[in-house]
DNA sequence: CACCCACATTAACAC
DNA sequence: AATGTGGGTG
């Protein structure tokens, strides 16, 4: 299968062919420690995927000695793509991914060694360990201040002490040149005042409880890897013989405990190391990384090869020059200096225009943006600051039947009803997962109250054991609420069996528990206007289940889950097919490109967002100031052609209307590339075409726009109809995410909102917002269907996404009826699950 | 003791 | 959208 025979060889004159002079020296370079600095649109991506293709084909090095380290789930998938295509063959890259997902698979590796495990002195934790997200670390938290505070703790305490956490494990001190990760001790010995003192005892309360849970953290995945690394040395000895080249991507979003991992992994003699980033778009400062980390680069690895690239093939050259003056504002050492220049055509000055309020803002951008056509709309990007802003936004789009997707907002994995059943996964795959268990144990409700439940913790809290002993005992017991208890714990006991016998594939797994706890009906029970809509999130789900099990043939229920657990909203793919508006914020922007961008909000305080500064120092709030900047940068140049900046006088923000001065940042553009249209105060800069402007806000009436209607927008009401989205359904919105369908959750159709008539389910223009792949509910549980027959071994089969191949093994029965397919395809083998047939039979 | 309904509150960027 | 609450009811 990867016969370098058959594999193009990507070998100097390539590279000097495909690539022009600086990225082509990066790319020959291979050995020593490289710090590419690549300015924004010069082509970074490339030049280090014709790298990697060049080190695996040419060198012959082994692919997977490669660690390769992307920013996101989906940059490493479409990396690994393109290398695939270059070469025109299949490498497999183990270990190309995120910091989060390389993390993950350290630790399962290593963790299961018993050296390692003697090393650690005794086991940190089985394989199968659940990852806490937010939620769950609430609940843990919520009950450790309840513990200490009793029941009417502050809940901004709580906010408090959970990014306080997540600061100890996200920041490294130094003591003598030695990194120190802070462990719950080291932060409880570095307290210094009794508000420190006691964030470090909730932070080794919290970790007793994850330990006692069999549970990490995000943080944690990369925090135990440095720690676990620290303490075997001779493992990571080992991993720095076996990587024998390291590639890290967006290097200037690097956190310490990131950059001590990386430390940990380069090779000490030959010190093959290529980061690749851009210090003026480190926008991730407010989650622990460190711009100082590519800044100090150069000295900690000396001496380093620097490769600056700085021509921008993205956007015109006015685009750049209005980009550049900004950043130009923000101090940086002379070393990281880059003259980021363009070739291309002066192109459309950048388009400042200043509006009344925020309404006036989202109905401009709607206007231009139809302006320029539905051919345009799948190349248009409405950025925005914070989330809250795209509520106006899609109103205004909606109102001029622009079809647009939002990025952001709740995610598909977030939604409850998904929570709730993955839950119920997590209780079987680790039967420590106490968050997983409060989760599931009364929904749908089973009379199973806050008392019984409280009963059950404090046995946990008194005795031994862990929850789910407890719960068994007490439902075997005497006690008032054994009976209902006991429904509970036959349900899992049952689930339990099912899965160790191996006759249930995980989604089919899945679906019994959707139908033994009767969790549909539940949901209709809930909410019959949502229930249609939640019920195919399921269905979703299930169906990305069944895509995990066929493309990891079995896998266990614990990998599935650690796997989805680590998805977020920048792998969604943009569609350009279904021509949609991208409307998302500036951060989940990092990395794309658009024709046309608009970027609304540029108003001081939203954008530079301020917040409680109070406790800053001078240096704190500058840093701050610059991270905004370089948030403007990024924003900026994501346009190619054409950069629209708007402001708006007032704006409702935080739960009221008040007054707003432009952003800075618009003030330190270059004049010479701006074309600037002020606002004409009640008379706005846009022509009325519906005629009569007297009686009406001349903002508020074009197309059947009904915002004129609602003068004032402060009302409570607006607080609940959230998602303005009556129409859509389960019918719209197919084959978003590409061919991890699983991402984006939908929130389709709950609530009624003003719409105008003329829209309707099916009509032509429809807001897809945070759309999700729809795909026809299997049958749950009809007949069983005796598949034996056709599909035997040998036979010639199709199947919806992997194409023709050939059956070379048929077993199981009923539900778990499977074939093993060698597809035609790049000779690819994959286990299909008969029962949801996505296989026909050609011959 | 637990359920259900109505109502209120909240809301950064997100691994 | 999701959570948390208070009060009435089974």
């Amino acid at each position: 299968m990867d016969d370098f025979v058959e594999c193009n060889v990507v070998d100097d004159s390539v590279l000097d062919k495909e690539l022009n002079p600086e990225q082509a020296a990066a790319a020959k370079k291979i050995n020593g420690p490289m710090l590419i600095l690549a300015g924004a649109g010069s082509g970074k991506t490339r030049c280090i995927t014709y790298k990697i293709a060049h080190l695996v084909s040419y060198h012959k090095i082994d692919s997977n000695r490669v660690l390769a380290v992307t920013f996101t789930n989906k940059a490493a998938r479409e990396m690994k793509d393109r290398i695939q295509k270059l070469l025109n063959c299949r490498k497999p890259f183990t270990w190309m991914g995120t910091f989060h997902s390389v993390c993950l698979k350290l630790l399962k590796l290593c963790l299961a060694k018993e050296s390692v495990i003697k090393a650690l002195g005794g086991k940190w934790f089985d394989a199968n360990f659940s990852i806490y997200d937010d939620d769950d670390q609430k609940r843990i938290l919520k009950e450790i201040l309840k513990d200490d505070l009793g029941d009417d703790y502050d809940v901004n305490e709580l906010k408090k002490v959970h990014s306080a956490i997540s600061r100890f494990k996200n920041t490294v001190l130094y003591k003598n040149d030695k990194a120190v990760l802070q462990t719950p001790d080291v932060a409880a010995l570095n307290a210094e005042f009794a508000d420190e003192e006691r964030k470090a005892r909730y932070y080794a309360a919290y970790q007793k409880k994850l330990a006692e849970s069999n549970a990490m953290d995000f943080d944690d995945l990369l925090f135990n890897t440095v720690r676990m690394l620290q303490m075997v040395p001779n493992l990571a000895e080992q991993l720095r013989e076996r990587f024998q080249y390291v590639v890290v991507d967006e290097y200037q979003d690097t956190n310490d405990v990131q950059y001590e991992l990386l430390k940990l992994l380069i090779n000490r003699d030959t010190k093959n190391v290529t980061v690749v980033g851009d210090d003026d778009q480190s926008i991730y400062g407010w989650r622990g990384a460190n711009i100082k980390i590519i800044r100090n680069f150069h000295r900690d690895f000396a001496p380093v090869t620097i490769v600056k690239l700085e021509r921008n093939y993205r956007s015109t050259a006015n685009i750049v020059k209005g980009a550049g003056s900004v950043i130009a504002h923000n101090v940086r050492p002379a070393e990281m200096q880059k003259n980021v220049f363009s070739k291309e055509e002066a192109g459309e000055l950048i388009h400042v225009r200043y509006f009344e309020d925020d309404r006036a803002e989202a109905s401009n951008i709607a206007k231009t943006v139809a302006q320029a056509g539905p051919d345009f709309y799948a190349k248009t990007a409405i950025f925005y600051r914070t989330n809250a802003q795209s509520r106006v936004l899609e109103k205004a789009l909606n109102d001029l039947r622009i079809p647009s997707v939002i990025f952001g907002g709740t995610r598909f994995w977030d939604r409850k009803e998904i929570k709730d059943v993955l839950a119920y996964l997590r209780v079987l795959a680790n039967e420590k997962d106490d968050a997983a268990y409060l989760r599931v144990i009364n929904t749908p409700p089973r009379a199973i109250g806050k008392t019984t439940v409280e009963g059950v913790l404090a046995k946990v809290k008194a005795g031994e054991g862990s929850f789910w002993d407890n719960l068994l005992a007490e439902a075997n017991g005497t006690g008032r609420g054994a009976p209902k208890l006991k429904v509970f714990t036959d349900l899992v006991t049952n689930w339990k069996n099912m899965m160790t016998s191996g006759e249930y594939p995980l989604p089919i797994l899945a679906e019994h528990i959707i139908n033994d706890t009767g969790y549909k009906d539940f949901l209709r029970k809930e909410d019959e206007v949502t229930a249609d809509e939640r019920i195919a999130n399921l269905d979703e789900m299930i169906n990305a289940i069944r895509e995990f099990d066929e493309e990891h043939p079995g896998a266990t229920l614990d990998a599935f889950l650690q796997d989805i657990s680590l998805l977020t909203d920048g792998d969604k793919k943009v569609d350009t097919s279904k021509g949609l508006v991208t409307l998302m914020t500036i951060h989940m922007a990092k990395g794309l490109e658009f024709n046309t961008v608009h970027l609304a909000g540029c108003d001081d305080e939203i954008f530079p967002l301020v917040r409680g500064t109070s406790m800053l120092s001078m240096a704190e709030i500058n840093e701050q100031m610059e991270e905004e900047r370089r948030l403007f940068y990024v924003g900026c140049t994501r346009a190619e052609k054409k950069l629209y900046l708007y402001h708006a006088e007032r704006r409702f923000f935080q739960g009221n209307i008040r007054p707003f001065a432009p952003s800075r940042f618009l003030k330190e553009l270059d004049p010479s590339v701006v074309d600037f249209t002020p606002c004409l105060n009640t008379r706005p800069s846009v022509p009325d075409f519906v005629g009569n402007t007297r009686s009406k806000p001349s903002y508020g009436s074009y197309g059947s726009s009904n915002y004129g209607s609602r003068p004032s927008y402060g009302n409570s009401g607006s607080g609940n109809s959230y998602g303005n989205r009556s129409f859509g359904g389960a019918s719209h919105g197919s084959s978003f995410g590409g061919s991890r369908s699983g991402f984006g959750g939908s929130s389709f159709g709950s609530r009624p909102a003003p719409v105008p008539a003329s829209i309707k389910k099916n009509d032509k223009h429809i807001v897809y917002r945070n759309p999700v792949k729809v795909v026809k509910a299997p049958a749950p549980s009809g007949p069983t269907i005796e598949y034996d027959n056709p599909y035997h071994e040998g036979a010639r089969v199709r199947h919806s996404r992997y194409g023709t191949g050939v059956i070379m093994k048929a077993y199981g029965s009923g539900d778990n009826a499977r074939v093993d397919v060698r597809f035609d395809r790049e000779n690819m083998n994959r286990t299909i699950i008969l029962k949801y047939a996505a296989l026909e039979v050609i011959g």
